[in-house]
DNA sequence: AAAATAGTTTAGTAATTACGCAGATGTTAA
DNA sequence: TTAACATCTGCGTAATTACTAAACTATTTT
């Protein structure tokens, strides 16, 4: 075991805390439903119902899957008397997506 | 419901099997452990008893994270004698670490 | 006011996941 | 060969997760 390598290291390493929200973010993209629902919001805004409709679950999944994403501000709301519009929260999102879909189609 | 705004999103989905992709390898990096790993290649290869003793969990755990993430392509290895050296695989890792964490410290 | 609509929340269940432990494989040293 | 070391694999357990169904909130229509 290399020592010195490992405390070099060790000095670079953040706090736990930062790992934990990194994991967290990552896994609220590491859901197939998200993942399509993210895809489908990359050009326009979709209602609760128009996004159940299009990928094929349940209101309540899509609105539980939606609470999961606009708690890690992936996502933002736009109410509108009854109906309520999500769209992309920022560029970040696109880009790991993007970056994410190279990788898994060639490397 | 929007019926044209729909179809036309059902449109530029693609097939399921690319959004369990997606997931299947945003789930690698969902896990704080994971991640740790994954930062502390990013700057030099590390072998397994040398990530276990940086983390803090046995080698069988390290062991088990990182065949996952070298079956998603995320890590590679370089066995030399009895040990094995892991680095990143390629420059997606470090570009989906550094914006989600981008994303994450800030958004 | 009553009914219909859009969305959210709760509860229960089935499936997945991360871990340590124990055992197996493969490599180097004595 | 025997011992020691580095890593990997299989198993059982505890925790997490995603789903449906049902109940609830809030808004609009009749």
């Amino acid at each position: 075991m290399d020592k010195e390598k490992v405390a070099s290291t060790k000095r670079r390493l953040q706090d736990d805390q930062v790992y934990a929200a990194l994991a967290e973010t990552f896994g609220a993209l590491a859901d197939s439903n998200r993942a399509k629902i993210l895809h489908s919001l990359m050009n326009e805004e979709l209602c609760v119902c128009d996004i159940a409709c299009l990928i094929g679950i349940s209101d309540s999944a899509v609105s539980q899957h939606l609470r999961i994403l606009r708690t890690l501000r992936l996502v933002k709301q736009r109410k509108s008397g009854r109906m309520v519009y999500y769209s992309l929260n920022d560029e970040h999102i696109k880009v790991l997506l993007d970056v994410c879909l190279e990788h898994t189609q060639h490397g």
